[in-house]
DNA sequence: TGATAATTTGACCGGTTGGTAAAACATTAC
DNA sequence: GTAATGTTTTACCAACCGGTCAAATTATCA
């Protein structure tokens, strides 16, 4: 039979799981780049080191590269809000997602790119993903965070964009690494730039919603 | 003659002018949506609703109507951070640029998204620009901030990341526009979103960056 | 009005793109 | 070993891409 892995049932042989493998990793790097539209097969092959029609015969088409990148990216990506943790204590709850998206970025910058990527082209992928399971995520932990501000806990305030705000300003390192190096200037752009950026952020956090006399 | 128009010293007819105009404005369009790279004349011709060769007789290349759009957008996006004032009280300062950033999110949005498409796919375009100019005002307004720090009116704070913390979650309602609304849901997606989040921005970054006792 | 210059169009071109067909080659199962 | 299956390659195609050209049309102005 010469089907090709897609219309199978079963994932059979080690010889696909390593060239699926494989072709993901550079599409990835591709995508992330230039956009589902500015990619071509020839560039993700060339990347991957085989030819258009072999790499075609692992993913019929270029939509079904990009959304197996996308489906694995988005179920990683909600990772850390995941283990927001409604028992913990509020400020290292708040901290420690903070960290841990930082080192997401850090880490896995070219699927942070990959998502932006889909955002900004409008999401033409992922809507229903966005509207519902992520919306859902969202929706669960801004209780949290509302139950904490009406606590005391915290300064009260409009959890999400408490969200919102702490994904743009990490992942902003990923997004924007070039900017980001650009005005920091070579003798800064080590890696020690998330670690100041993670030391900038906590304060900011932290003390920014630190309850004081004046509340609200 | 024939020359189309870049070849010429002076803009001439009333025609042009408007022609141009109005490419550029279905080229902003474009490029917005999909990058450089994902976005083709025909597209552009076709939502400026003219033809391929007509509008090519404004803009010679592909190329030359990204560069004048990124140019334009370039200029008017660090507009807000030079009206920074290093003679005025610095909450108020920072709270108005937050402002101004943000209305520039709600008012222009697919001009923040050129920018960010370029900026995501490794800035090829304008590497000079942001190494340059866009370093040199970043580097002088990071000195005012510090300066504010260190006569103690403002908790210490990296500068750089400050400001990068502002462009992040400003830009954040622009670019990411389908995900906050995708989140926020129907209901929370009108013009209001930007006024919660102007609300929330100032009061993260204004306590963020106040003086306290067990400071910095 | 007519001459001149500015604008618009349709037909076209070479290169690239996403994808296919079929056969050659490699691997595995018996 | 050999038959069946899985993998890779070569050759190809139709549509699309950025861009050109020359002719047709329209605006400008003496």
């Amino acid at each position: 039979m010469v089907l090709p892995r897609a219309a199978r049932t079963q994932r059979r042989t080690r010889i696909q799981e390593e060239k699926e493998e494989l072709i993901l990793e550079a599409a990835l790097d591709v995508f992330a780049t230039h956009g589902f539209r500015g990619t071509t097969i020839d560039q993700i092959a060339d990347v991957a080191g085989m030819s258009k029609p072999n790499l075609l015969y692992y993913f019929r088409t270029k939509e079904a590269m990009h959304r197996a990148l996308i489906d694995r990216v988005l179920d990683n990506w909600l990772d850390p809000l995941r283990e927001f943790d409604a028992e913990g204590n509020p400020v290292s709850e708040i901290r420690s997602y903070i960290r841990r998206k930082l080192e997401m970025a850090r880490d896995f910058p070219r699927e942070s790119r990959l998502f932006a990527n889909e955002i900004l082209q409008g999401a033409p992928h992922i809507e229903d993903e966005l509207k519902g399971p992520l919306k859902s995520l969202v929706d669960e932990k801004a209780e949290v965070i509302r139950s904490w501000a009406k606590a005391g806990k915290i300064a009260k305030c409009d959890p999400y964009h408490l969200i919102f705000a702490i994904w743009s300003t990490t992942q902003h390192y990923a997004d924007f690494d070039v900017q980001v190096r650009g005005v920091l200037g070579e003798e800064r752009s080590g890696e020690g730039r998330f670690e100041d950026a993670a030391r900038f952020l906590e304060q900011l956090f932290v003390s920014g919603l630190e309850i004081r006399d004046g509340g609200a």
